[in-house]
DNA sequence: GTGAGTGCAAACCGTTTGCACTGAC
DNA sequence: GTCAGTGCAAACGGTTTGCACTCAC
């Protein structure tokens, strides 16, 4: 499980935050779905492994997790955050509007986009987590 | 007014839509406020200007708009919402996330970086509406 | 043993809806 | 005169909060 890489039970305990078994469940949820998960989809998932598990106390463990830096959220579609565990490299990404599909994108092709924004315009886009939409190759394809 | 440069009565009356005074306010509300505009901000314009006009309204009204493609909707902050008067040509922004200064970025731009993105990863980016938050030039000299 | 964390239920708040009245056409 | 549009009030649904109980420490 790839929370496993990084230290959560450590990081918790340094700042005074105890490691239930709710939370564990619910970082769980998140690593179970690949890429960015829905608030709806990770309470799904940890209900799945805990149904005793309550909403509010999903609702509480991402704003946690969010201040302790081991989660970040990002607005998929306008009306949808996603949750993903927070990765060691600031990345963006590419999602499919059709499909669903994510993708990575490498930092350098950002940085270069905003670098040209800086030359430009000298204005400083600070955003290290892009969620561009559009069309992935295999939709493009179809349609 | 600027939205007095398309000719809205025309495409509400040829849509089946009637003018009213509380449309006219709102598409009045809009107009003020140059750029973006929140959609507290224009009810409490409108409510400025028309004491009497309810927030369904308002939100009946923009909905009109949004489909009659008077209007467009940007994701600010990823949790509220922008509104503001459809403009002829495809644009993107820099919004300025100290002083809030809006800034358009010409279409090249990011289209170059589109470009880039289908040659990289043969994904096609559909986003006509893109907002980059970050530091404008005078608040980056500040800090 | 203590208090942070939980589940539950109620409160909250932005948005939507039903309905009778009004005024644009 | 008709019916689309409005204001009002109630409903709705996602999020937050208060509280007593529980269990991580």
């Amino acid at each position: 499980m790839s929370h496993q890489n990084i230290d959560y039970v450590r990081i918790m305990h340094e700042n005074g935050y105890r490691v239930t078994p709710q939370r564990i469940t619910i970082l769980d949820a998140i690593c179970a779905g690949e890429g960015h998960s829905s608030l709806g989809a990770i309470y799904a998932r940890a209900r799945k492994q805990d149904t005793q598990i309550d909403m509010s106390t999903v609702y509480r463990a991402l704003e946690l997790f969010q201040t302790l830096g081991l989660v970040v959220s990002v607005d998929l579609d306008g009306h949808e955050k996603g949750y993903e565990i927070t990765k060691p490299e600031p990345h963006h990404h590419l999602i499919c509007k059709k499909c669903g599909q994510e993708f990575d994108i490498d930092s350098p092709t950002v940085n270069d986009f905003y670098e040209m924004l800086r030359r430009e315009y000298g204005y400083q886009v600070t955003m290290d987590h892009l969620v561009l939409s559009g069309l992935c190759p295999d939709c493009r394809r179809k349609s």
